[in-house]
DNA sequence: TCGTATATACTCCAATTGAGCATAAGATGA
DNA sequence: TCATCTTATGCTCAATTGGAGTATATACGA
């Protein structure tokens, strides 16, 4: 880009860290909050850090106390309408997805860490698709659908519709998450931010809102990490050092809002190699004992990239 | 983040875009650069843009005369090292992937289009493993790894060689494109930044190199893209309205570096009902006519996802 | 001791995918 | 004119993968 008239003088950006931080425990996937429950944490970028990535493992470990085991970039925003107050100070937003364990103080869940369901409930397919979205999404995103001008148009947008919720033939695809919301938020069904209200004047759906837009972060985050438990050994991030295979498969059940096939499951995770016996066996879990695993760290090594294939149940 | 003391003040802070943009042109896969091949295309950030993407679009748009068909953000950087005159300012950048067409004017190159093989020429494997790898590459690298201390730590850089280059046993993995460009950076055996110089004072290898970081930018889209084309259809960006089949196969196989099955190719692109029929025929291909294609935009709105799996030819 | 709940081992079948053979339809040059 | 070259296109086959079910094992508690 040639240097342009309007080049930003010096003193005109200012940046942002913004963090998605994953835990999983009992089942519950888990995002960590702030000002109860309404945004996301977040912060400026500080001269005294190394790197961006740097700056955010270390304020993370600092506040969960837990190492922050895998980190990625999310995205990086400069969109005009996020500068709410002054106009002058343009802001640069950098999201980062991380995973941990939550920071659990005699078991008692730490204030911040919200099941991210309470957001999202449409996504949460683990025991069948939520009645909530053929009893209150469906219909109103056929109205919207319907609210267009012209036949294209409408055929357009209903089409989107039925492919990102999985209605009329196509199957329900956990990883759009985002399209989802993007979806629900055009058509005014989910508002944007706090206390904006809906256009219609009509009541939201469930499903909480959050500041700005760190709902939509969080939906990517969430978009994101449902992608990559697919081709990636992340899942372990977020496990104690030792684990049950059931275990494991309740976490991956978790993060992708649906269930898999435990004889599969199993299968797959063996024949990967991805963990081994620890030797100690799991006796409280109501059944047969279950053999402790532990994470095969070397697999790390061995292929960066291979990956834990998970056999999601088919539509 | 709580707010920190040593947080930045208000002008501490530029943003820079810097892009990696692609097309083919008769099976050569292109990036725009710079500076006679020494850097790819970027500049500050613009208040008169809307958002990011906005701005890179608009530019890019205006330099190539060709619609920029998709746009991906890549990755944004703050390192402090990055910063390399003034420490007291700290320049984020913002690097984007973009796919487009060659701006040709009468069948010439236009000025700036490098083949990127030029810079990584070890990534070339259309023709087989490029017989550098194993004269030059591999020793140096062993080397590099024999050079540690301790035999831990060898083992651990010769496992991680070997994975990278798909020596030993692993196979060729076309998308660890910056894996292998930072183990060679690592080992002292390619530079980074012009002019630098190696460490040992022996001679760099054959490939180019470029400002700044901007040789590893280009290595992370090019992994980028040869990772995507196996799961989105983003390769029809790349191609002209219409199109033979061989030319689709040859533009996808610049891009992966590696020969792909013509049969199977092809009824993987058809089962998937990605292009359709235009009627015309292609005559000048040396052999029996091909019929002509088109890529149908519908598939976009059925499925923003499905993808076009590409069968890449096993080790 | 029986029912219940989980763990774990195997089997089966269908879809996918890698690889090759065979034939078709033009161009070219002897 | 015809043999030959080149690319296009249709079809087969076997190996692998992946989804789903059955059967058996081992604990606990009523």
């Amino acid at each position: 880009m040639k240097p342009a008239a309007k080049a930003i003088p010096a003193g005109g950006i200012a940046a942002d860290l913004i963090a998605v931080l994953v835990a999983v425990t009992n089942g519950a996937p888990l995002a960590l909050t702030i000002q109860d429950g309404n945004a996301l944490p977040s912060g400026p970028f500080e001269l005294g850090h190394r790197s961006l990535q740097t700056g955010l493992r270390a304020w993370v470990e600092e506040q969960t106390h837990h190492p922050l085991g895998y980190v990625e970039q999310l995205y990086t925003f400069a969109d005009r309408d996020r500068a709410e107050s002054e106009a002058a100070q343009r802001v640069i937003s950098i999201s980062y997805l991380g995973l941990t364990r939550e920071a659990q103080r005699d078991g008692v869940r730490e204030a911040g860490w919200r099941d991210w369901y309470d957001y999202f409930p449409w996504e949460d397919h683990r025991t069948g698709a939520p009645s909530l979205i053929a009893d209150l999404l469906t219909p109103r995103l056929r109205e919207w659908a319907q609210a267009a001008g012209g036949a294209g148009l409408r055929e357009e947008r209903w089409r989107r519709v039925a492919f990102a919720f999985g209605l009329e033939g196509s199957s329900w695809n956990e990883e759009f998450v985002l399209q989802r919301y993007e979806l629900l938020y055009e058509a005014a069904i989910v508002p944007e931010g706090l206390g904006e209200g809906l256009a219609g004047g009509r009541s939201p759906v469930p499903g909480r809102a959050m500041a700005a837009d760190h709902r939509r972060i969080l939906a990517t985050g969430i978009a994101r990490l449902r992608a990559k438990i697919k081709y990636r050994p992340v899942v372990f991030e977020l496990m104690q050092p030792a684990f049950t295979l059931l275990q494991l498969q309740r976490t991956v059940e978790a993060l992708a809002g649906r269930l898999v096939h435990k004889q599969n499951f199993r299968r797959l995770i063996e024949q990967q190699e991805l963990v081994e016996e620890t030797g100690a066996t799991a006796s409280d879990t109501g059944g047969r004992p279950a053999k402790l695993f532990r994470f095969r760290y070397a697999v790390l090594a061995e292929r960066a990239a291979a990956g834990t294939k998970l056999p999601l149940i088919r539509a």
